[in-house]
DNA sequence: TATTTATATTTGTATATTACGATATTTACT
DNA sequence: AGTAAATATCGTAATATACAAATATAAATA
């Protein structure tokens, strides 16, 4: 079985292009969202999504325990997903960026409508 | 940490929608962008992005061995995120629709930009 | 300084994923 | 029928991930 040798150019110019010299985009790209491809993650991202909260908001909004949620947040966080910011005693999450929010957008729209 | 009754309320809301009666959503959703987030997938995806494709010429293109490929097909299709189609003694996967090829490009455009 | 509250990390255990060789299946062709 | 080619499935060892209890840390306050 042949492709024709124009179509073959193609794919190979566009695996290049999308893997970059050392496939780095493609090793973060299936890390990010890896870890955003848990339900309690996406529960947590669902709640951030309407803005920035503590730890323990998160707890009462998802239902997730206290020590596995403070790892699923590291992760996220870990991976960029999320960032986080300290006042007192208290850890504020968020999403990182806006390109992540807007993942988070279409994702949602794809699989909740 | 107290937050605003009427945000609860939003927040709660929010959640009720992305979530459904059942989770279902959710673990859809789940399920379907692990699936995506594996190099080796994405590899595939990236080169069905511009057609379909056979087995063989996967192979050719992604470098991944004949039964690990099949293999990583097989849970892509299972996810309903390819489609397969039979000719002779091949076979040709393709993305299985345009949300998911949405979704691709937004991937792409996120984390290759 | 002792205690409390909020969050993070460590640890143990169970489960899931991964790659790959070997083997099986499917279809075409002789 | 017998063989070859393309693809699929199975068996398994290595690795990764999930969860939650226990423990540790950090900051506020008595």
């Amino acid at each position: 079985m042949k492709t024709s040798a124009s179509k073959n150019e193609k794919i190979k110019r566009e695996l290049a292009q999308l893997f970059g010299e050392q496939d780095t985009n493609i090793e973060i790209a299936a890390q990010c969202l890896k870890v955003m491809s848990h339900p309690a993650r996406l529960r947590i991202l669902c709640v951030l999504r309407e803005g920035e909260q503590t730890v323990q908001n998160l707890e009462y909004y998802t239902g997730i325990k206290q020590s596995t949620l403070s790892q699923h947040l590291a992760l996220l966080k870990s991976r960029g997903v999320l960032v986080s910011r300290r006042e007192t005693t208290y850890s504020f999450y968020r999403f990182s960026n806006d390109q992540i929010t807007q993942l988070f957008d279409l994702i949602k729209e794809v699989f909740c409508t």
